[in-house]
DNA sequence: GCGACAG
DNA sequence: ATCTTGTCGC
């Protein structure tokens, strides 16, 4: 392990800072066979959280492999250190799978980051993986409304930065923050998202990660 | 000081 | 993230 987990925001911060330039911002995941997802739900009035991973095949995309973990988190939701309350758990979950996936897609920010380090990184870093950050909202950045039509994109930028895309990937329905995760660059990242998106706004492996973690339906 | 703020 | 019913549209 690179560093612990108990720690305080501050020391979060610095991890972040320390962790950030490992963090390989280019690449394209090539023979890809397998396409996994790690997500998290936390119900109200339980104590433990669940996390799953689930690998998908491609391109059929049908569910191959799940591992689904209880846990309590130990650290509290705060906006920039999302990855400190959830990744401890989902690498439990990752410990648990047979197979290692060519790809990983995470509900959340990558780069798209204030420290350029959002949970898409950290956890393509520490498990030495291409992953892609896949968010349904807005952490940081500027933007205009990019098309309406499926596949339309448009900058997200800190200052002169591009620092991720915003993509639409149905028609009529908002759009998602794709940033570099891990190991795969933003045109790349964009385009392995439209791939594993079959008429829904959300990856397949995501919506098989939300499922299996028990979340509910977006 | 004020507003913003992944999940 | 979660809590919650109905409702609109393919």
């Amino acid at each position: 392990m690179l560093h612990r987990w108990d720690v305080t925001t501050a020391e979060a911060r610095d991890i972040q800072n320390r962790l950030a330039p490992l963090v390989v911002k280019e690449g394209a995941p090539h023979d890809v066979r397998f396409v996994a997802a790690a997500d998290i739900s936390v119900r109200r009035d339980e104590p433990l959280a669940r996390g799953a991973v689930v690998v998908l095949s491609y391109p059929e995309m049908e569910v191959i492999e799940q591992s689904v973990i209880e846990a309590e988190p130990r650290f509290p939701y705060v906006p920039g250190l999302l990855s400190f309350r959830e990744a401890p758990i989902l690498l439990r979950a990752f410990e648990q799978l047979r197979r290692r996936p060519d790809l990983l897609l995470v509900d959340g920010q990558g780069y798209a980051h204030p420290r350029r380090f959002g949970i898409a990184c950290h956890l393509g870093l520490l498990l030495d993986l291409p992953a892609v950050g896949c968010a349904k909202s807005r952490l940081c950045g500027q933007h205009v409304h990019p098309g309406e039509a499926a596949g339309s994109r448009a900058p997200l930028l800190d200052g002169d930065e591009v620092i991720g895309s915003v993509l639409r990937t149905r028609d009529g329905t908002a759009p998602v923050y794709v940033s570099v995760g891990h190991r795969v660059g933003l045109e790349e990242a964009v385009e392995w998202v439209l791939r594993c998106c079959r008429g829904h706004r959300l990856p397949e492996p995501s919506r098989a990660a939300h499922m299996a973690a028990g979340g509910r339906r977006q």
